[in-house]
DNA sequence: TATGAATGAGCGTTCATTCAT
DNA sequence: TATGAATGAACGCTCATTCAT
């Protein structure tokens, strides 16, 4: 009873309501594989354990499965964001984003993600509902966060002056395609011999450079941002 | 699926000199669209002025033409940077920077790169040998380029001491992503009130501020910042 | 032209079982009238009575359906071809042959002979296993048969001393080309004004006049031309 | 491809001497390999080293194209046989009927012969005009020859009385046969370890059997060799 | 007369979708 | 609810045929 069960007890069949979900996770795999077109049902079927015409007890058409499986893929990552924004409390703004990049890179080194942001970007034009989507609720969204925790470190005088959106942007990049690079490694020489926390430390000391307090604090010296 | 390597031998026969340019623009503006999958041949064909069969007189079949257009696509963007090389001769270091960048950004926002950059990516794992071909002419060649103006800078003192090879793999990335939110500004609020100047300038400003010299450590430094 | 259809019932009775014999007999017969090129295979479905994807749940292609029908055919072929040889039993080797000829004959002018023929022939050079399978499993098991029978023949004295693997030879030749004359008895005069058991009688009449045993040796023999 | 017809209209042009000819062997040839429908135009002009197009100048289209070939090989063969019989002058029935199967065998083994015959075969129901063409200009002739010889023969007595039509048809098949297998000596065991005038012995011994005199007519024994 | 680039109808094959069980 | 056999529209590719040169 207390016992937990380390494998195969007589588990009823997975109760229906779990379904979708089991659907989703399949297609969500076998999408970023193939890409829309190229995926077929047969495959998500067999990966989902399920038969092929069961998914459609639960999606009324392919399309309308991977506008699904887009939509809650990016509800889950915008419910991790809140998760890490909440936890990323009272701390140093420098050490808040730290952290914030560390849990960050996590959802981005996710198969979910490789798959979710070539999806994205391989049926922007067809999808531009989940494009609009996408950009608003993920996008924009993480974007106020970085914004957040810049602004909070200019006004402490930990960073230096600058427009808080426009630095924020320059992240988002930058963790993003080199989370690519070191998903493929074996095609991208440039990380290829970085483990995740050297190149997380590269990016972070990079990061740091660009807004620490400008120079002219120290003696003598002059602001002279450009621009 | 087979392995074709980077040589480029005469592909398939190209009688009148137009023909094979005609059906790659074509293509590669409909496997932009829709991806290689659901990209018809003969879409390709109607967008080209051609019909269907002709297609198939200069190139063997849907795949091999997809190869050759991401081929041809990626060669011209590597002479497009050997140019941009040359052209930013002997300068100071942040002033041929920001003559590369430029440059470079013009590719990026040309209709040609955004479908490029999708297929590439949605292909990845089904054609390895583009991917590598890729990583190796486009993505390190661009790096290499970049370490190089970076080490210039670090050498003769306008940049602050750090490891140019890490630094240069900052820039791509924010210029890349930039340049596809600046292409989808219906979409993508971040960029949505800028030019592309400003944004151009913007991340020049963020870069320049990352790799100046150190703040404290000498006094009397002198104003260098560009522009 | 010579196809008997195999069955037209409403569909959706069928079990599932039924339907590869189901595809083959309708693909012999579409593959006899117009060879395997120009077979469709829209009207190969059209004869089962099925639609054309159904095929392609238990053939993997057209070039496999069709090595399925020649093999099956040929199987059916030995098979009947063995009962015969068990049925003939123990008479008069004159008897035996005339019996297995007129056994033989039912199967020479059965429309899946026509096909078969036509087929094995029209495309030898395409299918070489194919065509050494049918040499093997068909044509030298048949010779063999004929063989042993002659054989007793002439250990009886029934027949006259010779080689009977060449004598052999030459029984199948003279009933298939009659068996397609019989076929297109519009087109070929020669068996136009004789029904199929006159010319079984013609042929058999003319083999045992071939083989009966030498004339002088035996004084006082009788002219034994059967009919 | 679709109907067929007795058409009567003049035949098409035939400009330059050589053209038609030269069209027509190599037709011959590609369609005896692979059949009407798999021959591809483009193969037979490369063969008969012209371009596709020429073709054209000289043939309406595939279909007429292929029946002129047919027609042509089978006027061909019609004068070869002409010319058999003529030669085949005054000799005793046998010799004559030995030189004519001699004359025979060269033509069944033949290229165009093995390509014609499985033409004709695998076309009789699509080209039921040249199936008609070819059973009263071929073998009824050929029956015919064969037929006289028979005639003159048994009218010396030289061979029994029999329906002399009836034997004729006879031998044609052996022979035929016999060349096919001939023609596939990895196919058919049966031809393998014998030369080509060991098979045209043993046919021409085994049907001098089958037509020498009735037994009582001679009282002392003849030599019959089997070889 | 000869060429071969261009065309487009036609067919093999795939796979999303349906539906009887 | 779940299955998977069956369907047929859609698309890649071929090749007979045309036609400008």
């Amino acid at each position: 009873m207390t016992i937990s069960s380390s494998s195969q007890e007589p588990r009823w069949r997975r109760l229906p309501e779990e379904r979708p979900q089991q659907i989703i996770d399949a297609a969500l795999a076998i999408f970023g594989e193939r890409g829309l077109a190229a995926a077929r049902l047969e495959d998500i079927a067999k990966r989902a354990g399920l038969s092929k015409g069961t998914i459609y007890l639960y999606f009324p058409n392919k399309e309308e499965l991977f506008r699904e499986v887009i939509r809650s893929t990016i509800i889950a990552q915008i419910e991790r964001a809140e998760r890490e924004l909440a936890a990323a409390a009272q701390q140093s703004a420098a050490d808040t984003l730290a952290e914030f990049v560390r849990g960050y890179w996590g959802f981005l080194r996710s198969p979910n993600f490789a798959a979710l942001f070539q999806l994205i970007h391989a049926e922007l034009s067809n999808f531009p509902d989940l494009a609009r989507f996408y950009g608003r609720e993920v996008i924009e969204r993480i974007l106020r966060l970085i914004t957040g925790i810049i602004e909070r470190g200019v006004r402490s005088g930990e960073f230096r002056e600058m427009d808080p959106a426009v630095t924020a942007r320059m992240l988002g990049p930058m963790l993003v395609m080199h989370a690519m690079w070191c998903s493929h490694r074996d095609l991208f020489k440039a990380t290829a011999n970085r483990t995740d926390d050297q190149v997380i430390d590269e990016v972070l000391d990079f990061y740091l450079h660009a807004i620490r307090p400008a120079p002219a604090a120290r003696k003598g010296r002059e602001n002279h941002s450009s621009k």
